[in-house]
DNA sequence: ATTATTTGCGCAAACGTTTTCGTGTTGAAA
DNA sequence: TTTCAACACGAAAACGTTTGCGCAAATAAT
């Protein structure tokens, strides 16, 4: 087991300076054309690799990138974790990822863990929990230190940076239009709490698109689930849940649920009551996960384009970090232009709708 | 925007010396208690954290552990780097992730970014391509360095390291078995071609539920398919397959797929031919995801817990790392001692095999 | 009053780099 | 021969820590 070869190693074996191996190794015009290829020979033959540690430390920047995310076994999250790498990774960045399990204390402390030294800026998604007390203080504490972030998806307007959000409003419309040209005349929506900003908005699209077409809300035809019931361990609780709905509302010819889980479940729950779909009732979703395309029927969806924010996520980061290189203590950094790119959605039509 | 305060700078602030500053904030008894207040105080008034990058260099390790699988987008692969995340964070470790999209360069180049100081050791799954060209080289070099490796699930006997997998062998004979005291007759299995191990293991755990039950296995019943069809991309062409495959034998009356992709297609394709699940066709997966939870009929699977794999890959490493701390150069490392650790299966019943 | 001991703190090295600034040696120009 | 530039290299500082050791001052023991 030889260890890794540091500089000063190959500098006693060749009897020369440190200095003068490290300018060899950069191909310095400063040393004999004699002693760098010595040098270079050598360091090839022992695999010699600069220490990135040692580079972090010297550069003051690590070339590392911080994600934050509330929970990673979930398809939008690691399709988004995906993006992230593959332009961070093309552009010579690592990814360090980090779970706040949806809670406030697992994101401050994350995030701590982080910050001190170990990244250069972070992409991070909010936890449910932390908008649900709407305490951004440690994102406020990091951007202040001067380490970047970028937000996506679960977003805050009080935080002043970068952000990467999907049309969810427009998406919203789009889809409950759609079911709206396919003749449901009671739609539904099963949606979020509204902290959760991504279920606000999308309820909001409900909305919109309902009241453009000249057709009162109904709030009987609005179901807001607790977050708590998400997770997979709640899926008996929300299934009860979607079924006294459905008892309540016998007329529904038309649902748009917020999340692919909704939709499945409904789409269980509907078949459960007698219902055929799409031929009773329609169904569209939100999030283009694996279950939509594998569900029968397969499940009409909005798609997200996780991928699509990830990149772009990791551009806008990486972007301002290079930036920051430049202008490296321009002091005042003239006025921050933090901008907030809109990841459009796209209606992806398969058998949960009727195909006119 | 201050940026981060170093000790430099509290040195220089209370006009002491750097050191006296380190061990005040160590609550060393080599401080005065006077001292040690005041440099305490000024501490917490501003936010001092001790710089990871400089604790890493000096300590000669980042406690961070980089992780390296084939695929993120995947309910196995996600599930797993939450256990790792899970035990790793609980333990003070941090975890970088690299993606190998199943390709032995992205592989190796992943693991050299990493390798050169960046990190304590690997968790890493093998991507398909590495196990079809056989090339391990990369595995070795990292070893012999002094940094350890754990494999997990796609693992290779050349390599001697610490490796947790799933018990194929035995969670597909077990799911065959099943199918067998179900009744079934004309059990088919759809797998992957031989050199992914899990495959081949998962193809000899039917071969011998076969066997011990005096059935005599057909290879007009065993459908390997090329991985190349495994992306979301060739889903069609992957239902061809399996639709030629049930025009060929038309007496499959139970099915064993090595993955819930394959399972729920088989699903997908027997209901096109007019069968009913489980009354016609019995069908048994191998994963635990989503989709067998939600599928329609949900679908009987041999669950791998994935997410205990990652807790146990984790704890793993991160004793060997703690290990190496206390008998660090104890040079002749006691005949290395690594142990495979095999994580049993479960197989949970759902709706697409008979409940007796 | 002298010596011994404790107390409180700073120096310097080390981790592995990169880079600026010297400096001694060589060869050519004066 | 003297002067000067070019050449080839080394010393040292810096990034931010921790820690063994030395040293002075203050206290205690003789």
């Amino acid at each position: 087991m030889r260890r890794k070869v540091t500089l000063k190693q190959i500098a006693r074996e060749l009897d020369v300076s440190i200095s003068t191996v490290s300018k060899a190794l950069r191909h310095s015009k400063e040393i004999s054309e004699d002693t760098r290829e010595k040098v270079q020979a050598f360091a090839k033959l022992y695999h010699y690799r600069p220490n990135n540690i040692a580079l972090s430390l010297k550069n003051r920047k690590t070339k590392t990138i911080g994600i934050i995310i509330p929970e990673i076994v979930h398809h939008f999250f690691s399709k988004v974790i995906r993006g992230i790498e593959l332009v961070a990774n093309k552009r010579g960045y690592n990814v360090i990822v980090g779970l706040s399990n949806e809670a406030f204390d697992k994101e401050v402390i994350n995030m701590e863990m982080l910050a001190n030294g170990s990244i250069d800026g972070f992409i991070l998604s909010i936890s449910k929990q932390t908008l649900l007390q709407q305490d951004y203080h440690h994102f406020n504490e990091t951007i202040n230190q001067g380490m970047p972030i970028v937000m996506f998806d679960r977003v805050v307007n009080e935080i002043n940076c970068d952000k990467v959000i999907v049309d969810d409003l427009n998406g919203s419309k789009r889809a409950v239009e759609k079911l709206l040209s396919n003749g449901c005349k009671n739609i539904a929506i099963i949606t979020t709490k509204d902290y959760v900003s991504v279920g606000r908005l999308r309820t909001q699209g409900y909305l919109e698109a309902l009241e453009e077409h000249k057709i009162y809300s109904k709030s009987s035809l609005i179901l807001k689930i607790d977050v708590e019931l998400d997770s997979e361990d709640h899926l008996d609780d929300l299934e009860k849940e979607i079924e006294q709905f459905f008892k309540n509302n016998r007329n529904i010819d038309g649902i748009f649920a917020v999340n692919e889980l909704y939709a499945i479940t409904a789409m269980k729950v509907a078949r459960k009551f007698g219902n055929q779909i799409p031929d009773d009732i329609q169904v569209i979703g939100f999030t283009d996960g694996v279950l939509s395309k594998h569900a029968t029927p397969s499940l009409t969806t909005v798609s997200q384009h996780a991928q699509d924010m990830g990149e772009k996520a990791a551009d806008l980061l990486i972007n301002r970090l290079e930036l920051d290189i430049d202008q490296e203590e321009g002091e005042e950094e003239e006025e921050e232009h933090y901008q907030t790119v809109i990841i459009e959605t796209e209606l992806i039509e398969r058998d949960s709708t009727k195909a006119l």
